[in-house]
DNA sequence: TCTAACTGTAACTAATCTAGTTACATATCT
DNA sequence: AGATATGTAACTAGATTAGTTACAGTTAGA
C-alpha cells in the first residue's frame, strides 16, 4: 500500500500556511510539491468543501486558509480527504455456508473502526502550524550549516 | 483506499483458532472466505514466515495455529502481512527550488510513523481468540433466535 | 511403490486506483 | 477586451489486488 495524497495535502496546506495572507495559485503550489496544477485542484476541492480552504477565481486568485494554522490539525486535513475506509471487509451473504464467514463482519468493523480512530486522534496531536514550525527551524538550520543531512 | 488482506488475513486464522489442532487445507480455508485457495496460501506464507503458523505439505497436510489464539494479537496479524508504510510521502531532490519541498519530508515521515504506531497499538489490544470468542457468541445467539439482524 | 491430497510459486488476466496530463468552460481583475 | 485563475471532464500510464490456471515438489497411506 502506499498512497501520497495525504502528503501532498499536507505539504499543500504548509505553503498556504508559509504564505499567510496572500492568494496562491494552483499552479505555485504544484511548483513546490513537483505535480500538475490539477492534481493540486483536486485536493483543494476537498479542503473547500469541508471549510479548510477558500478559493477566489479569476486573475489574481487563488486559494488561502480560512483559519489560522494552529486551529488545522493533521486529523481535519486526512478527514477532509474523505478517503473511506482503510481497511475493507468483503461481504458475505447469509446464505454462504461457513458461520464464521457469515458472522465476522461485524466484528471485524467494529475493530478497524477503533484502530483507525487511534490513527486518526494521533494525527489530530499535530497542528498544521507545528509541521509548518518544524519546516521553518530545519530550513534555517540547514541554511546556516550550508549543507544537508 | 480499501484493502482486504488484513479481513481475509484475520478470517483465515480464525478458522484455524476455531478448528484447534486439526491440519486445515487451504482449499477448506478458502471456502470459508469464499475465495481461491492460492489467495490463502499466499497469505499463509505471510504467516509461516512470522511464525504465527505452521503448515505441513503433503496428504492430510495443511495449516494450523504455532501458539494459542490468546497470544495472537490483530497487531501481531497485521505487522505479518509486512504492508510497508500506510502513507507515502514522495521525495524531491535537494536541488528542488522550493525549501519547504525539500524540508518536509522526514517531518512528515515522523508524524505518519507515529500515526500508523497508535493504529498498530490499538490493533494489538484485541487477540485472535477474542475475536473467535466474539463470533461464537454471535453465532449461538444468532441460532437461538432463528433469525438474521 | 503408487496414488491421492496437499503446499509453494510462477504466470497471466481483469478490475480498480492514483497520478499525471490536456482541454475547455467559467470567473475575475485591471 | 485580455490576461490570469479555477472547476471539472476525459483520457492515459502505471501500480496494486484479487482471482485463476498450471505445475513441480512433498507426504500419508493403501
Amino acid at each position: 500500500m502506499a498512497n501520497s495524497r495525504l502528503a501532498i495535502a499536507i505539504h499543500t496546506l504548509g505553503v498556504l500556511a508559509f504564505i499567510g495572507e496572500k492568494s496562491v495559485s494552483s499552479k505555485m503550489i504544484a511548483g513546490s510539491v513537483k505535480t500538475n496544477p490539477v492534481v493540486i485542484r483536486r485536493i483543494l476541492a476537498n479542503f473547500v468543501k469541508s471549510g479548510l480552504v477558500e478559493v477566489q477565481m479569476g486573475a489574481g486568485g487563488g486559494s488561502r486558509l480560512a483559519r489560522p494554522a494552529e486551529e488545522i490539525s493533521l486529523a481535519d486535513i486526512y478527514l477532509a480527504l474523505d478517503e473511506g475506509d482503510m481497511f475493507d471487509v468483503p461481504i458475505l451473504e447469509d446464505s454462504h455456508q461457513c458461520p464464521i464467514g457469515r458472522t465476522v463482519r461485524p466484528i471485524l468493523k467494529e475493530v478497524f473502526f477503533e484502530a483507525e480512530s487511534s490513527l486518526v486522534k494521533s494525527l489530530g496531536q499535530f497542528s498544521l502550524a507545528e509541521v509548518i514550525g518544524q519546516v521553518k527551524e530545519r530550513m534555517s538550520a540547514r541554511y546556516c550549516e550550508g549543507t544537508e543531512d
